[in-house]
DNA sequence: GATGAATGAGAATTCATTCAT
DNA sequence: AATGAATGAATTCTCATTCAT
């Protein structure tokens, strides 16, 4: 296709991408269980053997979505660290729901796959390191005050609360949400005052 | 769900114990997605068509064992709730990993089979009104002056940052734990202090 | 089927015999290489499953069909070795073309199926010792004049010629056949004269 | 088969003996029924499409595969043959295990391929023409009073036993093995004396 | 001379489920 | 209460081969 370089697993493969985003559709709406060629070429209007043909085992498939899946992340953590308000952009970022279905999916997979697992743990060290360098930065003295609350641990407390609020939502449980929500607000509003 | 209902293969059997607990391991050790009628089998020493007599369909082996987990738990979180320090017996609940993997596997489950979902999500709302209920008699006044947390409030985050930890955990990615912990632990004191 | 005993493998089970001997033919006509639940269901007139049902894996399977041949070599064998004239009746054993089209295919697959090697290694050193054994008490002493040759040389000796002769035929390769079979007679002769 | 025949892949080029080389390998390690373009491809490092290119079937390749193992045991023969010694030569020519393997795939896949069949048919007996036309020349005379045996016959002697001993030696059995030895060795001393 | 893309076929398994006993 | 037999559908993966460039 096109004049493009086209190894297998070029990035720049429409068919490639084809395969990925309808690989993510599937654990979306199915769960990684889901995940066959025989289902992905499906939903992607291609032959079962060409699936194998971009991404000879399933795992290779997996790993390449839950990467797709940690760029997609990185953008939007980047944007939330760089605007003018990093720690509740941060927050925001993780009560957002778009990513924690595929996130739980992958979580999941992590146990049972290796090769996911290692994937993953490392992409969630990088993001870690990353929000804690930019709020220690940021606010790094204040917290010390603050009943020794450090950045790595605020990171740890407000990605546990967000995505607890995400996947209990996700089952029709809400209650506490708002008052939990509500209470984070005003913990951050004493630690950073909106003037 | 009555104790006496009357499905094939009584509750008290103890064949029907052995398919529970091999589900359960094979759950714990290689996902959800592991199990099948003789994968459980093979694993309790019994024959495939054995397993389809006390379950006929693995859904209802799924529910079967979601319930299980859930009885498990709910004896676990009564324990909690009952000793001397209710809030800090909940504090433990939720860091505690051993229910974690199992409890993710279902929750990726219910994405996808709406019984086990239904039966997860109604199991956790009753959890927490339990929860709710025990810590609002404890310190529901004291907790209004807290930036105006609520008990409701309070179990959302303490279930979350135990949550992360766990989940966290079992990747690898431990960063900031033991921050997020003493942070949990400071704050609780000052709430409730240890005389 | 019938009312005798059926456990998976049952010796008894008339599809299991159906299967077995549906691959022996298609490996005399088409090689080791062409065994496959397919091919084997298709010409055995029952669908792959039931193959598989019989015969987990393929390995499995082209293990009872070595072990049903060396029973069957060992019934020849014994006649052999039993007849009133063993060392003779060995000749003529290892001269019989009948069972070498399939024990070269099973001397090639022991090559990288590790365990079809060690059942045909076993059997293959099991049938050596009945040969020594059997010969040792008839000629032992005699042989020993033989410009130092045993019994088990004997039996070595008298295979490898067997099996030259067979292997070659097949090809279509005669020369020096009759000459080889004329000396190892004369031979016979001198060792065990015919009164 | 003349050299100077126009096939795609010149002879001479030294990707087509990579991959010739590649697929020897891989014969020898995991038998005929491994060789796939893709793996040989693997093996050499180099594309599935280019091994069509200069095999485009797999039969091509295989026969090639055989054209070149027989020319290197042409090889060794003449050696063999034009040593001082060559009664002895050639029975270690056959008890050589280097090419056995090998000649044990191809007798196997002979059975089943007939272009592969043909090229070894002819082969063996053009081989074996050889080795009797020296012998003969040798020993002709000498051998006759020799219980009648042959220089036809001697080949087809040592043939036996050399390969009977490097097979079943492949197998793990030896028993016998150095009686066997043994007595050739002695055999020959008596026919052909080492003053 | 070489190669990336694509495809249809088929392999080895595994599975849920049914049925008769 | 339990189980052996059977089956059709899926699943993962490998392959030979073709074709356009």
């Amino acid at each position: 296709m096109a004049i493009a370089a086209r190894r297998i697993g070029a990035e720049t493969s429409a068919t490639r991408a084809q395969i990925l985003t309808a690989t993510e559709e599937l654990i979306r709406e199915e769960g990684y269980a889901a995940v066959s060629s025989r289902r992905v070429a499906t939903r992607a209007g291609l032959k079962p053997s060409l699936v194998h043909y971009y991404f000879p085992t399933t795992d290779d498939l997996l790993i390449a979505v839950s990467l797709k899946g940690a760029e997609e992340s990185d953008v939007q953590l980047e944007e939330a660290l760089l605007s003018s308000d990093p720690v509740r952009g941060l927050w925001q970022f993780f009560k957002d729901s778009s990513r924690t279905a595929m996130a739980l999916e992958f979580l999941a997979l992590a146990n049972h796959r290796p090769a996911v697992r290692e994937s993953m743990a490392s992409h969630s060290y990088e993001m870690r390191r990353r929000q804690v360098a930019v709020i220690d930065r940021l606010i790094g003295e204040r917290l010390a005050g603050e009943d020794g609350c450090t950045s790595a641990g605020l990171t740890v407390v407000l990605a546990g609360i967000g995505r607890a609020i995400v996947l209990e939502g996700g089952l029709g449980v809400t209650e506490g949400h708002q008052d939990a929500m509500d209470f984070v607000d005003h913990w951050l509003e004493r630690l950073l005052p909106k003037e």
